[in-house]
DNA sequence: CCCTGTTGATTGACTCGTCAATCAACCTAG
DNA sequence: CTAGGTTGATTGACGAGTCAATCAACAGGG
């Protein structure tokens, strides 16, 4: 049992850090203050973690992980673009739904200082753009998606438009209740435009 | 020329506070840092800021409102969206490549950690959202921008999808040439979509 | 069974460095 | 000469990280 306790209060301790830097932020949370929520003495926490830094990078880890896994099967189903694209928004809107102090940490502690991840961190936060423009390039050789797109750019847009909308909600700019219009509005705003008529010819 | 000398001053730190906080983060910023890059003592800055925070402040407040002016006065001007919306994006692409140290500081320090803005900075944030938003609603009583978008929304994601690109060029991600890509395919994206083919009919 | 040694979890007082902010002294322009 | 700009030593608060001490759980020898 000692290793399943040792890995439970681990998680304890991620879980409480999760909620403690949703609540003040990474730099406005004090290491007493994780170790507060998680209920147990502060150094404790040096016990399973090297420093505060390595709390917020193993978040990162483990939680992006189970990102791209999602992300990975989605591109690997069979369906067509917009059934893909629907899913991935679907999911990430989702987990905001079920994960709030997660994926404000994710977004607003993390992505947003990627420029101070590691090398090797900021790879693996680069993988989802990889992973989307993959889908897109495909979709392009199968003539789904038009020729003069380029499918890096179209990830960009696609991610950073979920990521902006999410962030929207995290600072109640706009009511819980749109998160289901984003869900169907973001894929055809994204997939056909929102123009009514195509341009003639360019 | 006191008067001139003192705003001079004033502008200086401001200036210098800009590349720090690009270069460090604000969190990484020691207040000397700011007043080594402005060549003047650190006693100095507590005569023209309150406060560290007051300088951050005073950045986003001072350079969000030219921001504003210029999108208030695409707006205004005649023109078509797709002309409006080119605008737009190549301003925002135009300012990373002359100012990107300022581009940095406002996108990564402070729309990052927009949820501690007081409340009538986040409101003075939010302004260009609103700005976009009726640009979109115009468009859309004229016909041109179909019916069952929402204009909000739009402009969350047309918005979104410039500042995720910019980011993206922070990182490094992509070469410094791929903003002109950029200006040209966002908007056309944005207004046509990247599907080869329009749903029957929705 | 119990006694005792061992291991590893747990605690929180303490250290140590950092840095924002103050302020008294010092220019210098007018 | 003096008012306001300017300096940088100094202060004080704060918080990360250390560590010596305690405690709980278990093992296995008698």
């Amino acid at each position: 049992m000692a290793r399943t306790a040792a890995a439970d209060k681990r998680e304890i301790i991620l879980q409480a850090a999760v909620k403690a830097f949703a609540k003040r932020g990474f730099h406005g949370t004090r290491v007493s203050d994780i170790a507060t929520e998680a209920g147990i003495a502060y150094g404790l926490i040096y016990h399973y973690f090297k420093n505060k830094d390595e709390i917020l990078n193993a978040i990162f880890r483990e939680k992006w992980n189970l990102f791209l896994a999602i992300l990975r099967n989605i591109d690997q189903d069979n369906g067509d673009l917009q059934t893909k694209l629907q899913a991935i928004a679907g999911f990430f809107i989702d987990s905001y739904r079920q994960l709030p102090e997660l994926m404000e940490v994710l977004i607003l502690e993390i992505l947003h200082s990627s420029r101070f991840l590691e090398k090797e961190n900021l790879a693996h936060f680069q993988e989802a753009f990889t992973i989307m423009e993959g889908i897109f390039r495909r979709a392009q050789k199968d003539g789904i998606l038009a020729r003069e797109v380029d499918p890096f750019l179209s990830s960009l847009i696609f991610l950073g438009s979920i990521e902006t909308a999410i962030t929207a909600r995290i600072l109640k700019t706009v009511p819980a209740t749109y998160l289901n219009e984003l869900k169907v509005q973001l894929v055809n705003q994204f997939l056909y435009g929102i123009a009514t008529q195509r341009p003639a010819a360019t």
